[in-house]
DNA sequence: TGTTGACTTAGAGCGCACTCTAAGACGTAC
DNA sequence: GTACGTCTTAGAGTGCGCTCTAAGTCAACA
């Protein structure tokens, strides 16, 4: 059987509140949720796109361009919806691999950074048998990303 | 020579305000910087933590664990302080490991879902030659991650 | 000597993304 | 028939991370 939630159901399913769903819908984040006398039913369609928003602006696409998706999906299978949504997505996600080349970078130098602590002294917390005083041989410098509250 | 910078020059070098190297020294997220005559002198060794703090806060990392990273920094090279700031470090590391994988996973939708829009249409704005409709056969759904302001 | 740029403390304002309350009205189920 | 969950609109409050202003002081440079 399709899925068929209320309100509180949904928000259970995604870790949203009530208040978090009406207020995506209000804003336009998410399409008009349809109603049965009154109250608003969740199913598989509307799931489906609330998940895929999560994802989108759990990776940090700015609310701005997922209203403009959400939007342009709207209008159809038109030329234009179709168009917009792909350069939309190609946008993203060519920022996004962007950020998976700083993360790699990051990712690698705090590795470096935590040898270093733990050269001296071990995860276990007892001091390391060879080792010289290398630390604050200053492991830290860098470039200067960016990422707003994502 | 060494570097020498006035706040100014700091902010450029950076990318951030006067106002902004003002705060996070205010708020302890970079150490007192040394003055002459009463004006802060930005050398190597607050260029270089000021970069790290910056790195750090790009991939995500919480204000709050910056500085207390920072705080652990100025104890010197005592057991908690090396510790504490490879732990930190650590869970941190661990973190944007997460991250990259849901990263790789976004990414790979995405393409996916822009392919099916370009062979609708295609880049260029031109109907594709073959493809039925397969838009809206939902490329959407997934997992719900989180980012803050990162 | 005057301009420039920095300093201080204190505090207001902003944009984002929620988060919650109020108050009154329904519909459904026990 | 009453309790529960939902609905609506409107608006206040929150936390974060800045961003900027005010007002008065001080030092260096031309």
């Amino acid at each position: 059987m399709p899925t068929s939630l209320t309100i509180a159901e949904a928000a259970l399913a995604t870790g949203l509140t009530t208040y978090t769903l009406r207020y995506y819908e209000q804003i336009g984040l998410i399409d008009p949720v349809p109603r049965r006398s009154g109250q608003r039913i969740y199913g598989d369609p509307e799931m489906r796109l609330i998940q895929f928003v999560l994802r989108l602006r759990g990776t940090g696409m700015p609310m701005r361009d997922i209203q403009e998706y959400v939007r342009l999906r709207r209008l159809g299978e038109t030329p234009e919806s179709i168009i917009g949504r792909g350069d939309l997505l190609e946008r993203h996600a060519m920022h996004l691999r962007g950020e998976l080349v700083t993360l790699t970078e990051t990712i690698t130098r705090l590795d470096e950074k935590i040898a270093l602590y733990r050269s001296i002294y071990g995860a276990d917390g007892t001091p390391a048998p060879v080792a010289g005083n290398a630390a604050e041989s200053n492991v830290d410098a860098t470039p200067t990303p960016r990422r707003k509250h994502a």
